[in-house]
DNA sequence: GCCGTTGTGGGACTATGTCACGGACCGGCA
DNA sequence: TGCCGGTCCGTGACATAGTCCCACAACGGC
């Protein structure tokens, strides 16, 4: 099984790279492959996983859904990173109220919890890493929070399309029901604010893209 | 120093129960009272602590302030808990966009920073406790997420009112700022909530105050 | 071509946030 | 006692954001 994992995985996670050698050559020979195919949820209500995630490629989308189907981006997972709500579910038996979808097909070093409890018995680094994740995660929340209750929608939607650009060129692909997912907000409400950058000669509409004419304007108001 | 503890608060910290006796004994040597007067900020930009911080008495209030000025509360530390915050600028480095401040004047045990590694190297136990309070926040945080992003505001207020009520009795010290602070709202809107709810019955009014009459309608409006 | 699905545009209305103002209440002080 | 500045509250007018609803265009399968 571990065989399929290729011999230096290990060497793009940033943190890990303190180890010792041992430590290394013994998690990469107890690491197990996860594979989970594009679209597929890796955790979320229900769904407790077995192993301590290391994404080695792929990317994930951590999300919050409402009861009214309305969604809201938290953070994405991606190669290099770990994923600490499934370490949070292996060490605490809290409910979480958040989802994680594989965006693109994912592969991940599992590492299996009693072999996870040892590391971070053993492992100085390997616990700074764990904490460490967990702190980015807290950040990444906090600042959620902070554009979500103080920022302006169409300063968050400036910033938005500016940060898929530079993920994506020129034209970007996403509906507006995506968009407005990726924000928290409604579809309308995304709809006529483009309108807006429109009429301002910022962007051109199409059915499921969206295009830069100018960056200048959007990343005026972005900083807002 | 360490003599003005009393001798068993640690037994307060449901998740340390289980330590050995010898590593609640070496606990009990090492820690370090931390006094902070009510008012006075524990964590925030530009201010890291020494020492992870367990609860003995008192309340922190962990909120974020935005440029403008308007605030929101993001959770509460109470007796028993741990303040992961701390715990975090110990362990990471990251800045974080948070503040924590003493709602009451507060008694912590400060456990020194070299200490505090060696318990988590040596105490699965303790491990778990530090691991379940960063699960706890993170948990905490997505339910704020959710209020905001979700939730419409008379909803949240009337259930703010009933928690508050909870805790203080039927009439609740409180400015209409106090409250908005707490979402994340602002003042002229609370007010206008208040008002409608005292037009219902479910409420009176004063200066710096707000007095229950009927929970059964709060609750209704809450539970949805 | 037809037809169901998805994506977009927009009108009407409600909810929330901002700005500006005045008035009520409070404690200190002459 | 009455004045006065600070804090708290109520409210109108307006801006921004979210909801509901419907029409229609684009797309894909047939």
């Amino acid at each position: 099984m571990a065989s399929a994992l290729s011999h230096n995985w290990l060497e793009q996670f940033q943190g890990l790279s303190g180890l010792s050698d041992d430590l290394k050559a013994s998690i990469a020979s107890r690491a197990v492959p996860v594979r989970v195919a594009g679209g597929a949820q890796i955790f979320g209500p229900g769904h407790t996983p077995e192993y301590m995630l290391l994404l080695i490629s792929g990317r994930i989308r951590v999300q919050k859904v409402s009861e009214q189907g309305r969604e809201i981006f938290l953070y994405r997972v991606v190669a290099g990173e770990s994923c600490v709500m499934t370490t949070a579910c292996l060490l605490a038996y809290e409910d979480y109220q958040a989802e994680g979808l594989a965006e693109t097909d994912v592969l991940c070093a599992g590492l299996p919890r009693p072999f996870f409890d040892q590391l971070l018995q053993e492992s100085d680094p390997f616990r700074r890493f764990v904490f460490l994740a967990y702190s980015r995660r807290m950040t990444d929340l906090f600042h959620v929070i902070d554009e979500v209750v103080f920022k302006r929608l169409d300063i968050r939607l400036a910033a938005l399309l500016l940060r898929l650009q530079r993920e994506q060129g020129r034209r970007l692909a996403a509906t507006q029901q995506d968009l407005a997912n990726e924000l928290g907000s409604a579809r309308e409400v995304v709809s006529r604010q483009l309108q807006e950058f429109r009429r301002r000669g910022w962007v051109e509409l199409g059915r499921g893209w969206v295009e830069i004419l100018h960056r200048d304007g959007l990343e005026s108001l972005a900083q807002q």
